[in-house]
DNA sequence: GTCTATACGGCGATAGAC
DNA sequence: GTCTATCGCCGTATAGAC
């Protein structure tokens, strides 16, 4: 199931599909996505999608996998590290707003399919773990250590580490996941969107980090 | 289509299967919904689907107006209104929390809707302005006047109005839309997630008023 | 208005040739 | 390893009885 031949011409056939398989679900979403549409994309047969994943539900768990893990992997090492908190949230959202800016899609996939498919959360927490050897709980723990510290030195307003935490995600991913509501009420083309995270690449480290300070 | 006749025992059967659409969309999701099971949710026959609403096409469209229209109707109006602009930033985050405390699923659904459907952003952005009777770029404009205002009278830092509006939608919205997600990372099951939220209410307008305080 | 029965197409999956 | 052909089911939609 891993195993690659160096035999094919271009790309593996494997790695075609797969690469074809991450666009196709993303545009049409999981259950909306069809294997003929894969097969097409990737320039092979539909029953060599069989052949590789066996279904279009292992296929599917692959590239939500790839996906979630390209997203989610850098943040949680960001954040496990023992950087200032002040870096880390620079980098953070230096992190993300880079990475979506590649792949504006991959918020709203993942919203999508952590509410469709509630297995998908477990999923996702394992894959944290095993990618930076440290659960999540801990990563928590740190960042409340570290908050307690600068508040105790009146460097820094008071806030539980879970608030802290989903405000910045909050701010570095919701803006994709609304991306084509926000074009809409912000009347932005695609060059208008990249324009406006330009900006928000500035303004929201400022933004944060004011609202911390004392 | 709009009539009603005050034959049927309890509801209409209209309504009951647009109440059971509702349900069976968002929890499947669009594509993947079927529409037997909305027929069984709302205790009627397949067929009386399509004598209501001709296709699933237009089904889905009504729930998504639905949806959207509850979500986002009352933020449109708050910020439209000529209250002061702490007091906005209060409101919204109290109507925000308070709605989908009740209705957690929806913004992870409108979210969906919009990314796999491009139209559903322009029948969104129209609802809004024939809700409120204003366009969101006048909404827009107004916010930027307030704090134009404030900024001048040294009040309030600067911030453009469009990061302004995201920064505080983001904080409101994205915690629900990744509820599974969030659960998994803080290890909160229901009540936790209540509990939550129940914190963020006070949390949340504090850091987003300390954020552009001088 | 509401039901039963059915047409019709599409989709995931497999068999089997090469 | 990759293809063609096909199976069998399921889903939307419609016809027609009541």
């Amino acid at each position: 199931m891993v195993k690659k031949k160096a035999k094919s011409p271009d790309a593996d056939a494997e790695q075609r599909i797969l690469d074809a398989a991450h666009v196709v679900f993303v545009r049409r979403g999981t259950a909306g996505a069809r294997m003929q549409e894969i097969a097409d994309e990737a320039g092979v047969n539909k029953a060599l999608l069989h052949y590789y994943f066996r279904s279009k539900d292992r296929l599917a768990l692959a590239v939500f996998q790839r996906v979630a893990g390209a997203v989610f992997g850098r943040i949680a090492q960001v954040l496990a590290s023992d950087a200032e908190l002040e870096e880390k949230v620079r980098g953070i959202i230096a992190i993300y707003l880079d990475q979506f800016s590649k792949t504006p899609y991959a918020p709203a996939y993942v919203i999508s399919e952590v509410n469709l498919h509630p297995e998908r959360a477990s999923q996702f927490l394992e894959m944290i773990s095993r990618t930076t050897g440290a659960a999540p709980v801990q990563m928590l723990a740190l960042l409340q250590r570290q908050i307690d510290q600068r508040v105790r030195a009146k460097t820094m307003r008071e806030i539980a580490a879970d608030q802290f935490f989903t405000n910045l995600i909050s701010l570095c991913v919701f803006p994709f996941a609304a991306k084509p509501l926000l074009c809409a009420v912000l009347q932005l083309d695609d060059a208008g969107f990249r324009e406006y995270i330009q900006r928000r690449k500035v303004a929201l480290p400022r933004f944060y980090l004011d609202a911390l300070r004392i």
